[in-house]
DNA sequence: CGGCCGGAGTTTTTT
DNA sequence: ACTCCGGCCG
């Protein structure tokens, strides 16, 4: 019955075990365990929820929260695994309902509950840029957009927002502390916002916030919250150093005692404090228990890295100005430094990692096994270029969305509409799809049709608008079988595709590589049981990687990784490359404004490093590109080393250059060189 | 309604 | 340098 625990460290097992078998399961108090990169965080908690299991626990009143969806299956699996090890083939895990992000959880709670709090239980959750365009017509309508000095944009509205929500704040304080320019329009933004709110409550729809702002405003309700939280015996949190105020509300609401209640996290990993993460909550969770605060485990044994790069990244984070975790340790030695590497420039950088990644790949290391981690999405435009040149398969993680580019959402909106007609922002996209139709004339139609109890069906009482002609007649058709439910799931995305297809020729360039996009949409979206689950997963949790060619890559082939450093959180490769390991890409020029902006990004560079198992090497062109701001004209830019690592630090790293000088070795250069082009093309026909 | 032009603001990471 | 927004005109 002990044997999972065997393969532990001490603290590890304490970890997992603490708590569990007790006789008196009141005496179980809060755990937050403080688990540094690569000290095996991931297993432990699986270990963790799997002993509980195994001790009987009922694995439907687990509730397990985690970053991203890709964690929660993850740790499932694992948990599986575990318990299948000790009690044979009977599957267990299976019964672990309630894993997944917090913005996941609180859709699934809002539904439940949907009744009692006065929520339309079909609503329908709008992305980023659906919230942002909702905010806009709002700020439309107020007539915001016609004022004398220019009032902050949609995003930025939204971005203040959103930032009042999570942080728990008030507008002022947020205009003060992060958009000091914007500070005298707080009357008009309380306008705006108390408008928005209007809004999104009229159309049934709910944004990324309001996920958490009405599970927290459910949870403040005693009995509610009681009811809630006890339909969980243990709650458990990932990556706590990565939560904002709400959050933790939601979480102390939930458990007030702490009974059960285990978060985990690094606060040197906490890297999303611009989406309002604190890394308070980690630091003053132990005291927010009385009369007995939390208990604090500590892991700092890193099973990852190779000695010499912990000792790097040690260094690293040694220098940041607070930090309450220890240095960790390892003791897999090795010879070889963590590298810089210095290139001429981004051509170079992408040719050195050419080279690099296939000469891992002959000794052995598969491309999957080795990643190429960068600060900003677009930095690795020139290495893709150049992989897709050398035709070398790879996959990016964050950036640009596959659900960002136009057409996709354009057949998402139609089956949002057709989920919930009062989507005034879906049906806008909608019906300006069809010629003849812009903003006016959509917003006239769409008024007409809400006043009717089933909006879709009264639309064929609409006189075709003038200059439609012809394509209004299908339109009305297709949408009046979407709001008969005519076609079932999942054969109306077909419906819808078909409709939508000669309009794609017309709106959009080069259309067939969009027609095979919408395809894969149709392929995912049969995946899923309902078009409620297809709506609200895929907005919850997009499916979060491109890569060069058309589809997904299949399980079975081979690519090499490219990542924002935040997309690789949690993750680990052999062989890690950074990018742009200079100062105005790490730090970025436009986050290294206050102190607390530059010690996240001292984090980020190392997440980043401590990524790495066997081999690190951060890269530092000499010149890149950079896009205009105050050097107007002058496209290059010459770039030093990262102030992150400082002469003191150099001792940690071997220094090395790319190409090698030895190139003129050979006695001669290029231009000595003499070959007969023209025999050559005779030769080719011989 | 849709296309074109001029001006202004711009970040970068994601649920 | 680039994109987005809003205004103007056909």
């Amino acid at each position: 019955m002990t044997a999972h625990l065997e393969n532990l460290n001490e603290r590890q097992r304490e970890a997992v075990t603490h708590g569990v078998g007790l006789a008196d399961q009141s005496a179980a108090g809060p755990l937050l365990i403080i688990a540094g990169a690569g000290s095996g965080k991931t297993n432990t908690l699986a270990h963790r929820v799997a002993h509980l299991i195994l001790n009987g626990a009922d694995p439907r009143r687990i509730l397990l929260m985690t970053f991203s969806r890709r964690a929660a299956s993850e740790m499932a699996r694992r948990v599986d695994r575990i318990c299948r090890q000790v009690l044979g083939d009977k599957a267990v895990a299976d019964g672990l309902l309630w894993s997944g992000t917090f913005h996941g959880i609180g859709a699934r709670l809002l539904r439940l509950y949907a009744e009692q709090i006065g929520l339309a239980v079909d609503f329908t959750i709008h992305d980023r840029e659906d919230s942002a365009d909702l905010m806009n017509l709002v700020r439309h309508e107020l007539g915001f957009s016609k004022t004398e000095t220019r009032f902050p944009t949609k995003g930025t509205c939204l971005a203040i927002y959103s930032r009042v929500v999570n942080a728990v704040s008030s507008i002022a304080e947020v205009l003060k502390s992060a958009y000091p320019w914007a500070i005298n329009w707080e009357e008009e933004l309380k306008t705006l916002f108390a408008a928005y709110v209007t809004a999104k409550q009229a159309q049934g729809v709910l944004d990324y916030d309001d996920l958490l702002l009405y599970w927290a405003q459910m949870v403040s309700h005693a009995e509610l919250a009681d009811d809630i939280g006890n339909r969980f015996d243990h709650v458990m949190v990932d990556e706590y150093q990565d939560t904002n105020r709400l959050q933790a509300q939601i979480l102390m609401s939930l458990k007030p005692g702490g009974r059960g209640l285990t978060v985990v996290g690094d606060d040197a990993q906490s890297i999303y404090s611009f989406r309002a993460a604190t890394i308070r909550n980690i630091l003053d969770f132990p005291n927010e228990f009385s009369p007995r605060p939390a208990d604090v485990i500590t892991l700092d044994r890193n099973y990852r890295s190779t000695q010499p790069i912990l000792a790097a990244a040690n260094g690293v984070i040694g220098l940041a100005r607070e930090r309450y975790t220890k240095n960790l340790w390892t003791d897999r030695a090795s010879e070889q430094k963590p590298r810089l590497v210095t290139v001429k420039d981004e051509n170079d950088q992408a040719g050195f990692i050419v080279e690099e990644v296939l000469a891992n790949r002959e000794i052995g290391m598969a491309l999957k096994q080795q990643a190429v981690l960068f600060r900003t999405s677009s930095h690795s435009g020139a290495l893709e270029v150049e992989l897709t040149r050398r035709n070398i398969p790879f996959v990016k993680f964050g950036g640009l969305k596959f659900l960002d580019s136009a057409h996709v959402k354009d057949l998402l909106a139609i089956i949002r509409f057709a989920q919930n007609p009062r989507d005034r922002v879906a049906g806008f996209r909608v019906l300006q799809m069809l010629p003849g139709i812009g903003p006016q004339r959509a917003a006239t139609i769409l008024d007409t049709i809400a006043a009717d109890p089933e909006p879709l069906l009264s639309l064929a009482e609409i006189p075709p608008p003038p200059k439609t002609g012809d394509d209004w007649a299908p339109f009305v058709t297709l949408l009046t079988a979407l709001g008969r439910n005519d076609h079932g799931w999942p054969g109306e995305i077909e419906k819808a595709r078909l409709w939508y297809e000669p309009h794609l020729d017309r709106i959009h360039e080069d259309p067939e590589t969009r027609k095979a996009d919408l395809l894969q949409l149709e392929q995912i979206a049969s995946g899923y049981p309902s078009r409620e689950r297809f709506l609200t997963e895929l907005t919850l949790d997009p499916p979060d990687a491109t890569s060069d060619q058309a589809g997904v890559p299949l399980l079975d082939e081979d690519y090499l990784i490219l990542s924002t450093i935040h997309s690789a959180k949690g993750q680990e490769w052999r062989a890690v490359f950074m990018l742009n390991v200079v100062d105005g890409c790490m730090p970025s020029d436009l986050g290294a404004g206050t102190t607390d902006e530059l010690e996240e990004e001292r984090r980020l560079l190392y997440v980043g490093m401590t990524r790495a198992r066997d081999s690190l090497s951060l890269i530092t062109p000499q010149r890149f590109y950079t896009y205009g701001q105050n050097t107007r004209g002058d496209r290059h830019v010459y770039a030093s080393r990262t102030r992150f690592i400082p002469a003191m630090l150099l001792q940690f790293f071997e220094q090395t250059s790319w190409p090698k000088v030895a190139a003129t070795a050979s006695g001669r250069s290029a231009s000595q060189i003499r070959i007969d082009v023209a025999a050559n093309m005779r030769g080719m026909w011989k």
